[in-house]
DNA sequence: TTTTAAATGCGACTCATTCGCAACTACGGG
DNA sequence: CCCGTAGTTGCGAATGAGTCGCATTTAAAA
């Protein structure tokens, strides 16, 4: 039985072997990192858990790493409406998007699937008549707790 | 007759006196130039027209500007999708929330209002009981033209 | 007016990201 | 299995957006 929601492990690998990407002990270091990362991660916190793995991994090639994943279509890159600076978070496509909401009091970040988002999406391709290749939604507000 | 889709002109302005914040000249040709803009601008186009209407217009005061009408939600801020860099665009919010397309190969931007991205909304604030203060759909692809 | 808290300009600074280039390396063909 | 080479890397310098500290100016309340 295959895992429902998400892809393999190894899978960002996979996909550099397919399609004829060379693969380097960086690289390596890197995807593994984002295979296996456990929430969004920006290119800061993705350098120092590579370099765990391979102490020679240098800023640039993570910022030239995940350019190539997003050519590719293999990462997600976000904003989280900006709770923490300017810099970009990142998270690995997998097969359903979600929506990423932002507590602007504690910074939680909870995301959500929903089908009602699909729809949107396929109104937007049908009635705009636009090709659609990366959508990202986010919203900043209050979470649960934080609402009392 | 009130204009229906958008709020009046000098808006912004009436706002700023309602909850007693400071005029100055400086604001006054920032918020100008925000309530007659008619496309998305960034903080540095901002500023060089809000310096042909007051030559002192500094930077600083453009971005300190920028922050007071985002605190008090009178402007939403854009990345439209980073396809000219990484900065952000500005627009004035009006009663309606709008998703922002952006052809990848012509970067044309186009705005669309939709009634599912309504029903979203609120099917996020009542499923995951999150408060929104704020939401930013943004979509990156191909136009029409560019689909061919 | 006078007063004063708020706002400004300026320049220096931070931070994320990019770039140029010489050195290194993955990997297909011999 | 080694070689040649195009692709990749590390390094350090550069860029560009945005922020900050501080002395000066100013809006507007008294």
């Amino acid at each position: 039985m295959p895992l429902p929601q998400t892809e393999m492990p190894g899978r960002l690998q996979a996909h550099f072997a397919d399609r004829g990407i060379r693969m380097t002990q960086q690289r390596r270091a890197i995807l593994r990192v984002m295979e296996t990362a456990n929430k969004h991660l920006d290119a800061a916190q993705l350098l120092r858990r590579a370099q765990r793995l391979d102490a020679s991994v240098d800023r640039s090639t993570v910022y030239r790493t995940l350019q190539l994943l997003k050519r590719h279509g293999l990462i997600d890159e976000l904003d989280l409406m900006h709770i923490h600076g300017e810099g970009h978070y990142y998270e690995r496509k997998l097969n359903r998007d979600h929506i990423h909401m932002a507590c602007l009091r504690c910074g939680k970040i909870t995301e959500f699937v929903s089908d009602i988002f699909e729809k949107l999406k396929s109104q937007v391709e049908k009635d705009c008549r636009f090709r659609i290749v990366v959508s990202r939604l986010e919203i900043g507000g209050y979470c649960t707790t934080c609402s009392k």
